[in-house]
DNA sequence: TATTGTTATACTCTATAACTATA
DNA sequence: TATAGTTATAGAGTATAACAATA
């Protein structure tokens, strides 16, 4: 049965029908297009602890580092002064983080894990654990090594 | 010779001596910090052409589909319709692209690119590919294969 | 003079509701 | 009713200049 007009221009009106090689040959815009995708579902899954994934970040380097302070959390995470200080300060608010001011340094405040926050980093570990388990599900363990590596060596270039 | 207490409290800020494994080890972070580096370089090489990268996308996607319309061009990148307006009417505005209403569906606005946007595409192509293949070098061949392959699958979590 | 952290501000990107004109 | 495209608007994320407090 042959497609009449209107099936025809639908068929021809759809994504897949668009032609993107082209743009799906280009590694750049591959990784653009995966790092989308994971980035909008750790968002979601996040969303059980109320944390965004910077907030997250965030806190681990805390637990990892007690006392770091909010420019060395900047030079880390690649966020400037400015905009490092309305998240620092929601965190406070939310009582998962609290500020202690040097006595060496007066200008430096160090930063600590409260107890709730500590515990809602625990569950928050938990959700980014078991997320990264399904990325390596969905590309292996050989991926996983190669793919680790590529992404290092662009982050070289 | 023993570090005084000023220098040792300088490599205690460091960004380096902050502990960031936690974070590295994630497939997740690593995929973003790649990524953003990846898209500012390539922002600073299309300024060349005065481009951005979804602009290049935008061009690519009309070349290799004349005629294409909005919603489809929004559908394969990933942008909703009133955000792809303002970027199309700059595109216009530059007389790199132009529009022509559909005789057959008079909502339809049909896309081409003109002389000087096919001009601007192919210089624009010139510097897209120099620039993959900076990444290729980074990373080789077999790396290549496996980063397309991983990144394809992370699209489809 | 330089550094930590802050305020103010602007610009881009993204998301949603509501509208128009067409079908 | 549904679709293509638009307007208006709000929210993130990011960038820079200028400042206070401290070293």
């Amino acid at each position: 049965m042959p497609m009449d007009a209107e099936t025809q221009a639908a068929v021809q009106d759809d994504a897949g029908s668009v032609e993107q090689s082209r743009l799906q040959g280009l590694l750049g815009y591959q990784l653009t297009r995966a790092q989308l995708q994971l980035h909008r579902r750790l968002v979601e899954r996040l969303q059980a602890v109320s944390l965004r994934p910077v907030e997250y970040s965030i806190l681990v380097l805390i637990d990892s580092n007690h006392g770091i302070n909010q420019r060395q959390i900047g030079d880390a995470l690649g966020i400037s002064p400015p905009n490092l200080v309305g998240v620092i300060t929601r965190l406070i608010k939310r009582r998962l983080v609290r500020r202690a001011r040097s006595r060496q340094d007066r200008r430096v405040q160090h930063l600590h894990l409260t107890a709730e926050g500590a515990r809602l980093l625990v569950e928050a570990e938990g959700i980014v654990t078991e997320f990264e388990q399904g990325i390596l599900a969905a590309i292996g363990d050989v991926g996983h090594d190669q793919l680790e590596r590529a992404l290092r060596r662009i982050q070289q270039l």
